[in-house]
Formats: C-alpha cells, sequence, structure tokens
DNA sequence: TATTGTTATACTCTATAACTATA
DNA sequence: TATAGTTATAGAGTATAACAATA
C-alpha cells in the first residue's frame, strides 16, 4: 500500500530529476562526447552483437528508417560498423568498434558520477537509500510484467 | 563524502529512471493532455505572472523566436493569453488561463501518482526514503549556488 | 542606440511511403 | 508474397538573422 510519506516520496524525487543538478546529466554527456542525445541514448541502448536493425527499431520504439540514419550517424563517427548476419543476407547488424567501446566507458563514468549532494548524506543514509532504491527496482520488475499481462487482456 | 553504496544508489536511481516504468510518465501525460512533451514542459514550467517573454527564453534556455512559436502553440491551444507589460509597451508576458490551469492540475495529479512498485515498500520503508530524498534535494539546493559561483570565478 | 517580440528562413530529428535485394 | 534495409520526402522542433515598435 502507498501512504502519504511514499507520495511525497516519490514527488520529491520527481523535483530532484525534474529541476535539481541531475536533470542535464544526460544533456551535458552528450556535449561532452560529440553527440546528440538522441544519437547517445541509440549507443547506450544498442543491445548485443548480432540483433537485427530491424529489432533495433522495436527496441528503440521508433521507425526501421530511422534506424538506418543512426546507424549512419553513428558509423560516420567509427563508433560502430554495419555487419552482415550469417544466414539471412537481407539482414544487418551494428557491432561497436573499439572507439565506440572507449566512449561508452567514458560516458558511463560521467553518467555514474553521483550529483555532488549525495556527499551530505552521512555513509549509513547512503547505504540505507541504496537498499531503498534497490527494493524499488526490484519491485519495479514484479510489477512490469503484470501491466502486459493487463493490457494484453484488455 | 560519497561512500561506495552512495555511488551504487545513484546508478540504481537512474537506472529506475531511464529504463523503469518512471522513464515515460512525462511522454504518457504529454500524450493524456495532447501536447508535445516541449509544448507540456513549458507549461509546466511557466514562471508566475508578469515574466516576460525574454526572461523566459532565458528560463527554459532557448531562443526568443521559439517563445514565440511555444507562445502562439499554447494560445492556440487556450492554455496561456499574451498580456501587455504594465509599464514598458515593447514587452509581453504569458498567462494561463482558465483552461490552462485545469489542465495543469490534472498534469500534476498524472505525473504525481507514484509508480506501483513503490506499494512494496512498507510504510515505515516509505517514510525513510522520503526523508533520504528530501535531505538529499536540500542539498542540492546548497550546492548549486556554490556551482553557479564557481563558473562566475572561472 | 539598445531591447522586445515577430517573421522569414534554415537546420536537425523523426516518420511515412516508395524502392531494391533477398527470403 | 513478405521482409530487410535504404532512399526520398515531409513534418515537427529549434536556431539564426533581419525587422518593426518602443525604450
Amino acid at each position: 500500500m502507498i501512504v502519504k510519506a511514499g507520495r511525497d516520496a516519490w514527488r520529491l524525487l520527481l523535483d530532484l530529476f525534474l529541476e535539481g543538478e541531475p536533470h542535464d546529466r544526460m544533456h551535458e554527456v552528450a556535449c561532452e562526447v560529440g553527440l546528440s542525445p538522441g544519437l547517445l541514448k541509440a549507443l547506450v541502448d544498442l543491445p548485443g552483437r548480432g540483433t537485427r536493425m530491424s529489432d533495433l527499431a522495436g527496441h528503440w520504439g521508433c521507425d526501421a528508417s530511422y534506424v538506418t540514419s543512426v546507424a549512419d550517424a553513428l558509423e560516420a563517427r567509427g563508433f560502430v560498423e554495419r555487419a552482415p548476419h550469417p544466414t539471412d543476407r537481407r539482414a544487418k547488424s551494428l557491432v561497436v568498434t573499439p572507439e565506440g567501446t572507449a566512449t561508452l566507458e567514458h560516458v558511463f563514468s560521467l553518467l555514474y558520477e553521483p550529483p555532488r549532494a549525495f556527499g551530505e548524506l552521512s555513509a549509513a543514509e547512503q547505504r540505507q537509500l541504496r537498499d531503498l532504491v534497490r527494493k524499488l527496482i526490484e519491485a519495479d520488475q514484479k510489477v512490469l510484467p503484470a501491466e502486459v499481462a493487463e493490457v494484453r487482456s484488455s
């Protein structure tokens, strides 16, 4: 059951992400590595080797033709390469180059750097927060499939 | 000082907002009220009565000409109206109409509805989470001005 | 002369439709 | 005939530059 404190917690969390220091993190990181936010998101969200470009469209929730232009842009920067599908000669997949991997590592090191405000919490409080968010994520993963089932049955 | 648990907490929080149920909240709400995400953000982020359009450009971090088109779009839907500045006849401000206010209330009621995962936390845990995030926001507000000062001095 | 909001124009992001090669 | 990726084209979103009114 969600109590008032829970509602307040969510609201505060939302405020933190919509207005505070964390807000522009994705945008800053994109600038830093010279990619548009959309291209950065694509690079970060690239599934493992062997995924067809057509499946990427589904994964990203965009049109197939847009996958082509994203692939062109990332390839032009040397971050990915097109690779042929082993058995289906119509299909291609995108593989991350060493340069792309290095960029991704840089991206994550920037993205995962906590906002300074975290330093104002005691070590015990940081542990508490980690445990609570972990629980939330586990619950989220439990809840999501249930929602999919709901949509299917309606 | 930020300890490992704090880093993990931030990383988990980021995962929650980038991938979990909360991720598409803004987008869903925009659909629900028939605004593009950009227009919704503008409406939500509209400062109080009397703010000049030129100041909105600074506030939103966009060009002044874009403020004009945002104003046109929101005015076309009846959510805001242009009002003359009391003393400077060059300037105008945007005021939210009753219809705009009603829409905003609807928007916030949707936005502030906690993800279902919150219900998996006990009442005590929800209170704990609220207190921690509250602390984080207070620290964030303390940290932000310091950063502005840094930028100024560099 | 500088500033406010607007217009005209152009560039980026993303989608739709038509096309080529392969299944 | 259907599917994979591409191309051509069009629509949003956003910026730059030139403009009219006012300060």
